[in-house]
DNA sequence: AAGAGGCCCTGATAGC
DNA sequence: TGCTATCAGGGCCTCT
């Protein structure tokens, strides 16, 4: 669920609360995540200052002061909780993102400051820690991966030079991350919405002016839902803490058998499913 | 090589 | 009340 949006406020709250601090200690509550995490993590970990937060993609990532950097993926489920110390000397419960309260089961990693802890929880365990030795190393994490939607490499040229002979439908692709990095599910089917085309659309017969609605809406949807603080779904039950506001501007996201948002359109959003993911669409104004 | 499909995992929910 | 089935989807894998 965390895709591009989310990580990015992820990793803004994170940075203000952990840049330039010192891990204390590293603290594995359960190693079962997609790569078991191994036996010395936590010394790895140890005695490391943070130099700044920052995200490729889907990725966040920890760099240290010695140039090594820990790479996290949240996966699907995967949450960061920040609890800070009081005057007592007791750790506090805030949340950070998405569920206001401190989850004990799926708890997987605990990384101790001297004022605050984080906390990482996963119940599905689709997520992984890494430790990264060195830059070279990081780069080749990524090296699979297609540009980001907001860098100025997704662009006409790139997109029209990609899809040329591709068979397959446009909404695959969106959510392909060796296309383009950081788009998941429920943005994708947002994108093709705004840029009036049916998601089942062969890429190789998309026609500029769709190439450059797709640029253009891809950024447009990322960059607000990043303003709004990410979508926040299936998490009915906050109260407090922070939670984005995006899933409100959803157009057609979870929307089957509704009315098309767009005043004029007599359309129906329709729900399918494109390579087992659920994809929504209008079935009149997405051609 | 491109594309189709399956698998991992747990919690929420639906249906009987 | 309790069981089973289905869905959620990011990334990676295999097979054709």
């Amino acid at each position: 669920m965390p895709e591009l949006p989310e990580v990015e406020i992820i990793k803004q709250n994170l940075s203000k609360k952990i840049k330039y601090k010192k891990i204390q200690e590293v603290i594995i509550t359960n190693r079962n995540l997609r790569f078991k995490i191994p036996p010395k993590f936590d010394l790895l970990l140890k005695n490391k200052v943070i130099g700044k937060v920052t995200r490729f993609s889907k990725y966040l990532i920890l760099n240290f002061s010695d140039k090594s950097f820990c790479l996290i993926h949240l996966g699907m489920s995967g949450t960061i909780h920040l609890i800070k110390k009081n005057n007592l000397n007791q750790f506090t419960n805030t949340s950070f993102y998405n569920s206001p309260i401190l989850p004990i089961k799926h708890n997987h990693v605990e990384i101790k400051f001297k004022d605050l802890k984080i906390i990482y929880n996963d119940p599905r365990r689709f997520g992984f820690f890494k430790y990264i030795k060195n830059e070279k190393e990081l780069l080749s994490k990524f090296s699979h991966l297609g540009p980001e939607p907001l860098s100025k490499k997704f662009n006409l040229k790139y997109l029209l030079k990609y899809f040329l002979s591709k068979k397959k439908n446009i909404k695959s692709f969106l959510i392909d991350q060796k296309f383009v990095s950081g788009i998941g599910n429920i943005y994708a089917n947002e994108i093709l919405f705004l840029s009036k085309i049916n998601p089942n659309k062969y890429a190789m017969k998309l026609s500029k002016k769709d190439c450059r609605r797709i640029i253009f809406f891809s950024k447009v949807v990322l960059l607000n839902a990043i303003k709004k603080g990410g979508s926040s779904i299936r998490d009915f039950k906050s109260i407090s803490g922070k939670r984005g506001s995006y899933q409100k501007e959803f157009n057609v996201y979870l929307r089957q058998d509704l009315n098309c948002i767009k005043k004029k359109c007599p359309g129906i959003i329709k729900k399918i499913f494109i390579s087992n993911r659920s994809t929504f669409f209008c079935n009149v104004c997405q051609k």
